[in-house]
Order: structure tokens, then sequence, then C-alpha cells
DNA sequence: TTGCTCCTCACGTCACGTGAGGTGGC
DNA sequence: TTGCTCCTCACGTCACGTGAGGTGGC
């Protein structure tokens, strides 16, 4: 950089876009593009090399326009209030500008809450991150209405039961929900017992063996019988949107203790799971 | 759009990108987008035709990643989250993100803030804005070192007393300085009176008739002598450095009461202004 | 056959940053 | 004369949106 710096302020002299371009710690690109875009036109152009010409009345210009980008304000605006010499107009830029800004901010704000959500998911006793293992099962599956479901329910039980000798299965009875089921009020529904690989069932019998994949899930108990398992469900997926990322719509209920356990219902348990995108490993497995 | 909608949810049938697209919240043309980038690409692609197929299986997918995106992460990142099944992998990503939100947040808040600033310059009793109009003055004009400005100062008054008869003179007498004259400890300085276009004045005195533009300032009194008129000057700075845009590095100093008034230093009043850029009418003109 | 949907280029947005390839000034 | 600075294209960035112009499927 040339010594133009120190001939003193008010000197007329004009300057390189290099020089000027340190003075107003705005980059030489920087200062073309303004140009171009006839947000500061330099003093002087040589005609013939294409030179820029600055004068040391551009920098505090210069630095208004830094100051304005700095602040996020776009470059037409930017221009807009430099051309102009209305007070009026130019606060009303301003105050546009800060509306958008308080709307992003906002948005912001609120992607961070999320996220950080999503990292710390608050340890809530009630609700459990946890993995299913890919595994196979014996299953009763259809499409249903939702009026029908107790219904189906019962005779699903009857033939899955039948079909599966109490010694084949490795856990208590389970069954998976397609959410358009309450979302639509038609899903499809599949009731199953967990088994071995191999396991044989006789396929008249309405059984399937299905291969299913390893799923994450948000799981909650429900304790008691299932009048209030609305309140279960709608607890369950209140934390998993704030918490997690929904993946999937089939709800997993298994039945730990049931009706066919104890006639008591205070004190049936049904475990519900809600799949997830799992993001952290901080839970139980 | 089609009614593969309410076939049932774990239906296997594919269907069209507009059926997906209205299911998703996603445009048509995000979702080629999504399939040109990798993000999320169509379970099938007809060979001939080019027409996309999703399946159901695949909303879930776009819903996160549809989430994803409204917390502002980038698609690559995106991508990534999608294709591991590694939790901490995805939970670093997640977390690097958050960093950078939280560093544009700040950003944003700080920007929000001194926009809310410059259109509220807040009423600081001792702070003005002003318009000072285009007008002419009879001037000293001198380049000087810092620690030569006292002396240069007596002999500018002498020069400039001479030369312009008190029946010339539109007000009182008052200066402007160059801010180099203390940032780098030389710059431009000069001695005025306001006086009327076309007022004669000894060429050779030393004295020049000055046109100057019309200024907008934003203006505090110093009360007493000189000895501390930094803090002032400091004050003044920094108000305008909060509330408002400053342009032009020549500060004006009127000498509203001084040493030649009275010998009483405490009843001196020097106005101290500063070049800003005018945003709102709601000061004093 | 007529709409409707779908397709592929290819360019625009925003404020510059990044080369490529060449030239003026001390 | 050698560096250094400056110049003008022209393309890249980011996540799509917007036509243009054409075609498949009911």
């Amino acid at each position: 950089m040339s010594s133009v710096g120190t001939n003193g302020a008010g000197t007329n002299g004009a300057m390189t876009i290099g020089d000027f371009a340190a003075l107003t710690h705005l980059s030489i690109r920087t200062l073309r593009h303004y140009h171009q875009a006839g947000v500061l036109e330099p003093a002087e152009v040589d005609p013939s090399s294409g030179y820029r010409r600055y004068t040391h009345e551009q920098i505090a210009t210069a630095r208004v326009i830094h100051r304005l980008r700095e602040l996020d304000l776009p470059l037409p605006q930017v221009k807009t209030i430099m051309a102009t010499d209305d007070p009026a107009q130019r606060s009303s830029i301003i105050a546009e500008h800060l509306q958008r800004l308080e709307a992003e901010l906002a948005r912001t704000r609120s992607a961070v809450t999320a996220l950080h959500r999503l990292l710390q998911p608050e340890p809530d006793p009630v609700v459990e991150l946890r993995t299913l293992p890919a595994r196979h099962v014996a299953a009763v599956r259809a499409t249903v209405d939702h009026d029908d479901v107790l219904a189906w329910y019962d005779s699903a039980v009857a033939v899955l039961d039948a079909a599966v000798p109490p010694a084949s299965r490795r856990g208590p009875l389970s069954g998976r929900y397609a959410n358009a089921l309450f979302a639509e009020g038609t899903g499809s529904v599949s009731l199953e017992y967990t088994v071995d690989h191999g396991v044989r069932v006789n396929p008249l019998s309405g059984v399937e063996v299905l291969a299913l994949p390893a799923v994450e899930l948000a799981v909650v108990v429900h304790e008691g019988d299932h009048g209030t398992i609305d309140e279960t469900y709608s607890r369950l997926g209140t934390w998993v949107r704030e918490h997690a990322l929904t993946i999937g719509d089939v709800v997993h209920e298994t039945y730990l203790v049931g009706p066919r356990d104890t006639p008591d219902p205070s004190a049936w348990r049904t475990e519900i799971g809600w799949p997830v995108l799992r993001l952290s490993s901080s839970s139980t497995d």
C-alpha cells in the first residue's frame, strides 16, 4: 500500500482500489462488485486502463455501506439508502429490514431450541429410547376400520394362539398399528409373537412368519386398562415431536401384562413404541 | 391427486411424484432436487418415461428430511444423516450445526439491537441530531501535527479576526478538524466564521471563502475549559457508534462561549458535532 | 382427442469468492 | 526489466424457483 493514508485527511488526491480497500476493510473484489452494482462508484475511472480511483471523501461512505452490510441489509436497499437524502425513506427501509431480521431471529431461535432438545432428549422418566433388533415374528395381518379393531383383535388372538404354541413364543404378545388407522379410520394392523427363525406355522392357519428389520423406538409403558391409553399416546406423541425425529407411521404395542394374565385391570401393562430417528446413544438399549 | 393416500398405510404400491409431494408437503421441484442430490431417491424410475415412483415407506423419510431442512441443516449433512445408522455421527452433525446456528443467532441478535438503536436514537439529553445547512465560511486552513494545534489555533484566530470584521460574521467562531489529526497525529484543520455568500476577503490575508455542503451532525455541548474535552468527545463517540451511522471523519467545533468572551473557564461552551447519516426525522433541526 | 401430469434442460437468485489470462505503472 | 497491482470475463456457491419446450397416461 502506498502512503496515501498519511497524506492527511481532506486531501483530494485520488487513490487506487488497493489503498481504498485497505482503508475501508472492504476487499478489492467487493469494491468492484459495488461499482458494478452502482452502490459505490469510484470517483474516477481511467478510460484507457480501466483503473478505478477513489477519493478520501468516499471512505466515510464506504464505511457506512460496510456497516449496513454487516447488519445484513441487502445491497439494493443499501443503494437506495445511500442514494436518497430523505430520512423518512431511510428509516422505513431500516424498519422493514428490522422486521425481517426479527422474524429470522425467532425462526433461528426455535430451531436452536429444537436442536438442543434433539441432542438432549430430556431424561423424562416415562419415555425411553430403545433399539428393537431385527427379528422374526409369527403374525396375523389385516387392514381394518378403527371401529372394528377390537373385534379383529379378539379373533386374531385366537388364531395366533392356536397356531403358535407357547413353547415357540419368544416374548409376550405384541401388535403393530399403522397410524392411518387413527388418522384416517382405516389402516393395516398386525398381531404378533416373536419367534425363532425357521419356525414352522401351518400356512392355512392365517398366520405368517415375517422378517422384521431393526427399528429405533421411543417407548412408554401404559399402566391399567385401555380406557385411558389415549392419554399415554398423546404424552408419547408430544415427547417425540419435541425431542426426536419421528420416522415411520407404525405404532408398536407390546402386551406385557394383559387380561389373559390377570383379571385386575390396574395390573395391566402395555408398552407403546414410536419409531424415531436415533441421534444420541445416551439412552438404554 | 389420486386416492393413493387412502389405500391404507403399509401398502407397497408406488405413487407418482405429485401424490408424494402432496403427502410430504415437499414441492415436486424439491423432490427432483433431492433425487439429483442423492438425498432422497425415488423407489423406482421408469426407464422409458423417466417418471419417478415413491413408496409409502418413503413418506416417513421425507418427513425427517423436511424437518431437518426446516432446522436449516445443509443438504449434504442431511444426506449424511440419512445415509448413516451411527447415532454418534448423527449427533455430532447436529451438534456442529447447532453451534453454527447459535453463532448466527448471536450475530442476528446484535444486528437487531443495532437497528433498533438506529431507529430509536435513545433520547439522550446531551446528544442531539442537527442539520447544518449549506453555507459559506471565511476560513484559515492548514495541515498540522497534533502537538502544534494550539499554536496554530492562536495564530489562525489572529489572522481570521484581522481579515473578517465582526459585522461580516454570521455566527460564532468554529473549526473543523480531520479525524486523522487524532488518529494519526497529523490532519487538516480549518478555523472559520460563517459569512454571507459574496463577502470579500483580502486574498493575501491567508483567509479563503469556502462553500460548504449541508451536513447532518450528532451534537454535544462541552461545558468548561478544554482540559476535559476528551471525555465529552468519547461520550459523543460512543453514542454515535451505538445510535447512528457515522459518515465523514471531520469533527466540527463551535466556540459558543470561549476565552475571548469571558475569563471564567467554567462558563465556556464548546459545541462538538460529528457527521452522521440521518435516519429518522424525530430530532431537532 | 383433450387436459393434466410428468420430464429435461437451462437460467435466475444473492453477494460476493475464485481462478484464468492478460496488462499497466513504478 | 522485474514484480506488483490492476483489469475483465466467467464460473462456483446454496437450495431450490421459474420458465421453455416437449411428452406420457387416462
